[in-house]
DNA sequence: AGCTCTTGACTGAATATTCAGTCAGGATTA
DNA sequence: TAATCCTGACTGAATATTCAGTCAAGAGCT
């Protein structure tokens, strides 16, 4: 991976978040890169073998991204970080969340990107469910994290979509984590 | 609204379920509709028309769709079943699934798709909230509101790649409900 | 050191393909 | 017959892809 491959893949994880995936135009990425257009070529064979590298490089970043951040003071405060940490009004994160949310999007038509964005998948389940474990939460743990992390992709689609607001998106997320960590009757 | 137009409208809501908005070619739904391409211009001036009016289209089968089905016997069925409508074994009930997946990842490039979406959106959130007022959930019944469907759309996006069976994702469903409709301590 | 030989990285220009959109006119119906 | 509905053949612009060739750096030889 030379210092240019990396360059190609970052902008076209760049122009994946300005235009989506269906959107992407190689010419963009070479000149947003600051290549010829035939050195993707060279590199990565055609713009469907660009794109390949390009969504498991935005998967690779995302797993990093969610595995970083992890600060606060209660176990509560460590959970809400990790979950929210995905909705901010930050530039990288909103250009993170965008791609990741086209590859949501895009892996219903490709079945190809399925693999490795369930692993992604799994990995940030696992991470949330540690977390609720922590902090005490009752039930199917298993569960409720699939159920956090599924509710954090669903706000994020509006919240990118201008729907939500930031602040109503994130004060969302915490009504849900507040409610599922509390113990069910389930008296129907 | 010829008969012509109706069939259009359809092909293209196939086709877009098949290859998503962005992958939508005039010419492959005039082959679906087995029409030829000049038809479509001839009613619909351009593909920005052409996928107006199937965004539309598609928007109201949804909305007609979740209004409709509200059958059960307690308050706490009709909430599921509304909720649980969207997932399903039914090849139009997933087809219908991958379009509106298809327009909330659109909307986040194409600001013009979103206010007719937002409006859907609506309706369906208040439909929902008055169903967890039926149930007597306790709470800010409009931010649960939200958070369900939200929920419902993460959910969906995995369920249609193949990430979550159809089993899976009505029991997360399911679970979530459950404890959304529970009042919280928060006792943080 | 100086001299080939080789190879990987890279480019500009040319070519191939895809696709939305047009148009002249043929069918069908009122 | 006049309006409406519809079609096949076509075009231009946008894009993807190819290709012949440049350049810098390293390997091996004398």
């Amino acid at each position: 991976m030379t210092p240019r491959q990396d360059a190609i893949l970052q902008a076209a994880a760049r122009c994946i978040a300005r235009q989506g995936v269906r959107g992407l135009r190689v010419h963009d990425v070479a000149a947003e890169a600051d290549v010829s257009t035939s050195l993707l070529y060279y590199h990565f064979t055609d713009r469907e073998g660009l794109l390949a590298a390009t969504l498991d490089h935005i998967n690779d970043v995302s797993a990093d991204h969610r595995l970083a951040r992890a600060a606060g003071e209660t176990a509560l405060d460590r959970l809400e970080a990790l979950l929210l940490g995905e909705i901010r009004d930050d530039d990288d994160i909103r250009t993170g969340s965008i791609a990741w949310n086209e590859l949501r999007a895009t892996a219903v038509f490709e079945a190809g990107l399925r693999e490795p964005l369930a692993h992604t998948t799994a990995t940030w389940n696992s991470r949330v469910r540690a977390a609720l474990d922590d902090v005490g939460a009752s039930g199917d743990t298993d569960h409720l994290a699939t159920i956090l992390t599924a509710l954090i992709e669903g706000v994020s689609g509006r919240w990118l979509g201008g729907e939500l607001s930031t602040d109503h998106a994130r004060t969302l997320i915490r009504t849900a984590i507040h409610h599922l960590i509390t113990a069910t009757g389930k008296s129907t």
